[in-house]
This record gives structure tokens, sequence and C-alpha cells, in this order.
DNA sequence: ATGTGTTCTGTAAAGGATTACATAACTTGC
DNA sequence: GCAAGTTATGTAATCCTTTACAGAACACAT
């Protein structure tokens, strides 16, 4: 009743303030002007519980990541929903913790409150549970998918490019005994990097020495015990790349405590390029991951998808090394 | 007409189907089962739009922040999402980088989506923001406001305590020359921990140099260059204190630059305790903000007011100090 | 079998906006 | 001044649930 109210003191039907309110055009100026006076005196706020009911529609946009307390996500979260807002759209958002069956109630839910599209910014995803969204008619997008690339819209993000660039970088600092940290394998995205990483390797005729790869949990803990692996090793590589910042901190803090320098003893370079890799002492060389243009890239295809317009299938992207302080000439050749 | 479609096939009335769907009683146990099984049948999912209409609640609760990119935030935010989450609310956050303006337009916007009750999680607020929310009849709650506290509900938190905290920890070590890195002051929250800052020194009989206060901007570069300010003086202090984490690690970067040893030389304790303060070399000692109460405190309070039971107003929150390793005694006491 | 008290179930009216369709109010041209 | 054509506005049905109230079904005692 209250479009009603409104529409009584501005002397015109309910249909002409909805007109107005909507932007429709064919209201007289005269008219417009007499009803937003009548919304403002009112300070009248349309109900949108309404408005979505009729119209199928609720300008919602659903945002699953893998985790808050993950510093990757911030920018992406943050990028996305200022596009978002941009659009008039809010974003509702929750986190799966990584964990498949929490992903499966976070579509359920974000279903139960209409949105018209969900973003899953997660790495892990299981067909299942998308299928909820395709039932509901609503439309998805995914971040790096191999396998469900296909089948779901989805933002390539070609991390072997970043590890090329690495590698070149390394190699041409005269590195040639180069270990790589990696994440747990039955992640997808842990998986995606490492093979990335030794396709690089492989392509410059570098022989992949398995011990020289150990494996990491993707924290800062994982990393450092990863890091004690290398270290282990003789000979021992002279440069290492972790396959997240995170790890790449947690090996940084391995070689202090183990009294070797970085970059002097050991070059070593992380990927996503979080704020804190240029926290660190010194500041770390990483790959960048494109997560604001992932976020952008993902908006675009929910929004244009929802407005029934056609996506466009964008080349993958390519992360970037960032060259800061973590990398030098290995420790032999500094003396010639 | 889905609600009908469930009743019909479940030869009941939608009213039963309504009672069954929000769990009232007095619905014989063989009813129950028959509409559940029509329910399950159709895979039908309530709307809530339609829900939110008629019962005037959308179970919608908006969380604002200053800045998602801080890494103070995501905490508080994973903290408040869980509890909202199991008490079947969802959660419409966005955050205002810190500029007022945009905090009366998030606002508006929760109301424009009719959200039950607002945590505004930011240190600045103006009360006219806040003043759309009471027209609207929404609760709010915010997060350590002195001057609003008395007309608002708010979760206090006591600085003092842990600069008290920080401030014996420090003169146990031996320390006497002291040093701050404070915030901007026409920041609410800086202007806070400044002035309890001060306070414990001042109980402690310790003069306050002003010399020894430098400014920065709550960020790492700014606290590089407070920290770079203070190290200019003669003397210099032994130890400092951040005013907040992000400022710490920019005063380590300054303190490595200039070959000052933390903590041989230079005591260093920051404010937050961040992620990244445990992640730095040295692992920095912080005073622990205790934000996932404050989020749990915010919470309750917009939880109990929404159900209309009252609101104990509790003690405020005590930060704690967090000895990691950035303190040691002032460099001439180690001789003796 | 009837009455009385409980326990279930159904009917229909909100709730607030949108929108097809109908109608009223203007223009314009002659 | 009137018909025809535009343009502006209004009426009322619709979206889907919830819920006050009324009514049916049942249990039990007499």
């Amino acid at each position: 009743m209250d479009i009603v109210q409104v529409a009584k003191r501005a002397n015109v039907s309910t249909a002409t303030v909805s007109r107005v309110l909507n932007g429709f055009p064919g209201v007289r100026e005269k008219t417009v002007l007499r009803v937003r006076r009548a919304i403002a005196e009112m300070n009248y706020v349309p109900n949108p519980n309404a408005r979505s009911l009729r119209v199928g529609r609720s300008k919602l946009f659903g945002l699953i990541v893998s985790d808050v307390n993950n510093p990757f996500f911030p920018e992406l979260i943050d990028a996305f929903e200022a596009l978002a807002t941009a659009e008039g759209i809010e974003v509702i958002f929750t986190h799966t913790n990584y964990d498949p069956k929490r992903l499966h109630s976070c579509i359920r839910r974000m279903i139960e409150r209409s949105v018209d599209a969900i973003a899953v910014m997660t790495s892990e995803v299981e067909e299942e549970s998308l299928q909820q969204a395709v039932r509901a008619g609503i439309p998805v997008v995914l971040m790096n998918q191999g396998k469900l690339a296909d089948k779901y819209p989805n933002v390539p993000v070609e991390y072997s490019a970043g590890f090329r660039e690495a590698l070149e970088h390394l190699l041409s600092l005269g590195h040639r005994d180069i270990g790589f940290i990696a994440g747990p394998q039955w992640l997808n995205s842990a998986r995606g990097r490492k093979d990335a990483f030794t396709a690089a390797l492989k392509s410059h005729g570098i022989h992949v020495r398995n011990e020289w790869i150990a494996i990491g949990d993707m924290r800062v803990e994982g990393g450092r015990k990863a890091m004690d692996a290398l270290l282990a090793c003789r000979p021992r590589p002279t440069a290492v790349v972790a396959s997240n910042d995170l790890m790449a901190v947690g090996a940084l803090q391995a070689a202090h405590a183990s009294r070797i320098h970085v970059p002097r003893d050991l070059s070593l370079i992380g990927f996503d390029d979080l704020p804190i890799a240029s926290m660190m002492h010194p500041p770390l060389s990483t790959i960048r991951h494109p997560r604001r243009e992932v976020a952008a890239r993902a908006f675009d295809s929910l929004w244009k998808t929802v407005r029934g317009e056609s996506v466009a299938d964008d080349s993958p992207l390519q992360p970037h090394l960032v060259i800061r302080n973590s990398t030098a000439p290995p420790a032999r050749l500094k003396r010639r």
C-alpha cells in the first residue's frame, strides 16, 4: 500500500508512479516532476521484494569464494562488487572454506534467495552442485576450471605463461637448478600450476628432478616444511619457485631459519602477488595472478548472460612476473 | 502459483503446505509426510521475495566495513557471516573505502534491499547516515564509536588495555625511551589509539616527548616514513609502538633499510595482529584486536534486537599483547 | 447416538510493485 | 470544429506466501 500513497499524493495512478520510478518513456514532464516531488516528500523507498516477486529478477548476484581469510580473494571480491554496484546490483557472498560440500549448500542458499547469477570463484567445484543452478535457470561462471570449462562459462587463466616468464628470468640470471613447491595434487589449481611449471622446464630442455619438487599445503606452514625438504637435498637447487605466495612466505621463513640468505644464497619466486609479497623482507618476486581481471570477466559474463547478450569467448588471461628483490644470480656465478 | 501446485499434489491446502514449510505445530504427522514428499518430488523451492513481502522481514543482514583489502576485516567478515548463516540469515556486504559519503549510500542501498539489520564496522561514521536506518526502523550496531556510543548500540574495544600491556612489556625489558607511530588524527580510531597510548605512558610516570610521536597514514608506506622520522631523532627511542600492524610493517622495512636490527637495536610492537604480523621477519609482537569477538557481539546485538529481546550492555572488549620476536631489551642494557 | 472439546485443515485476504490492455487527453490537418 | 492519429494515464490482474478466521474431523464421555 505504499506506491498507492505516492500515487494519491501526486494525483496519478500507481501505474504512472511505477513508470516514473523505472524511467519509462512517455510520461509528461510535468507529471514526472509531480511524482518525483511526492516521492521525495514522503521519502518513499520502493519495496524490492514486491518488485522482484513481480518481475522475477532480483538484481542480486551471488559470489562464492574459497576463503575470505586468504589474501588472494579480497581484491577479487572488491573488483566484483565495484562492477556490480555500478550496475545497481547487490552482491551476496559466501565462502566454502575449500569444502565442496559447502559449495553445494552455498549454491542452494543463493538459489533460495533467487539471485540472478552466481560467480563460483573457488578452485574445487563439483558438477553436481552447479547442476542445481542450471536446473533453476541461473547462469553461473567459473574460474579456471579445466574439465568443466566446456560445459560451463569459465574465466581461464594461463598459468603456464607466468611460469614461463619466471623460468626465463631465473635462466637469464644463470640458474639451472630450480626447485618447486607444489600444492596438494588433489587440488585442481595446484595440479594445474605444477603441470605448468614442469612443462616450462621441459620446454627449456631442463630435466625435472622429482626430489626438487616438494609438496606443501598451500599455506605458510606447508611452505616452510616444503622448503626445509628442498634445503636438505644434495645437491640443492639454487632457486625455488613456489606455487603460491603463502608458501613462498613460508619458504622464506625456512631460509631465514637456516641462515640462508635470499636472494644471495637462494632465489625465490612466488605466485599470486598477494599484498604481503611486497611487504616481506626481501620483497618477493612473484607471478601476478590477474584476479581483478578475472573478477571483471566473470561479472561481465554473468551480466551479459542475464541480459540475454551473447558472451564472447575470451582468450585466457595471462599472469606476469613481477620482479622485486628475492632473485639474484646463483652464488657460484657471482664470484666470476 | 507454486505452493498451490505442491498443495494439489499433496491433496492439501496451501495453508497446510506453508505450515509444513515453516515447521508450525499442529499438522498431522501423516500429512506432513505427504507434503514433504510432494515438495521433494517437485523439488520446490519457496520464493523468498513473496515470503519477505508478506512477513515484512527478509532474513538479510547488511555488513559494512571500511575496506575489504585491509587484512583487518576478513576475519571479522568471516565470523559475522558464520554466525548469520547458522541462523539462516544471509549477509549482503559492502565497503566504504573509508569515505563517509559512501557509507551514506551503502546504508541507503541496504535499506532499499530491506535488510533486517545493519552492522556498521567502519571507523568513520556520520550520524546523518545512521539516521536513515533509524527512520526506516532498521537496527544498527557500530564498532567502537566513542561519541555515538550512547545514542546507538555499539561494541566497544578498550584500546588502553592493550597499550598498557604493551607498555608494561617494554618497561619490563628495560625500555624507557618509547616512540609511537600514530594515525591521522582526524580518524576516530587513530585518535583513540594515540590517546590510549599517551595515557598509558603518563600513568607510568613517563614524560611524553612529542618528537617521538610520528604520524602515518595507517598504511605500510606511512609507517615507513614515520619510522624514518623517528630514526632521525637524537636521542632516538629504543622501542616503537605502531598504532596498527600495517604501519608496523612499514616501520620494520624502514629499520631494515637503515640497517637497524629488530629487535637487537630496536624493539617494535604493532597493533591488530593481522595475519602478516606473524609472517614477518622477525615475527611481530603486536596487540591483538579482538575482531572475531567484535563481530560476534555485533551480530548478537542485531539478532537480539530483531527478535525483540533486550541487549545486555556488555563491558568493553580487551585487546591483549601477543609476544613474538620483535622485542628485546634495549641495546645498552644487554651489555651488562 | 449426541454433545463437547480438541486437533487439523481450508478459504481468502493481505502484502507492494509491474504491466497488458483499455481509455482519456491531446495534436494535427482539413 | 471534427476525424484520425498520437501520446499520456488509469484499471485491474498478477507474482507467491503467510495467516486470521472459519470450518471440518476426530476423540471421548455420557
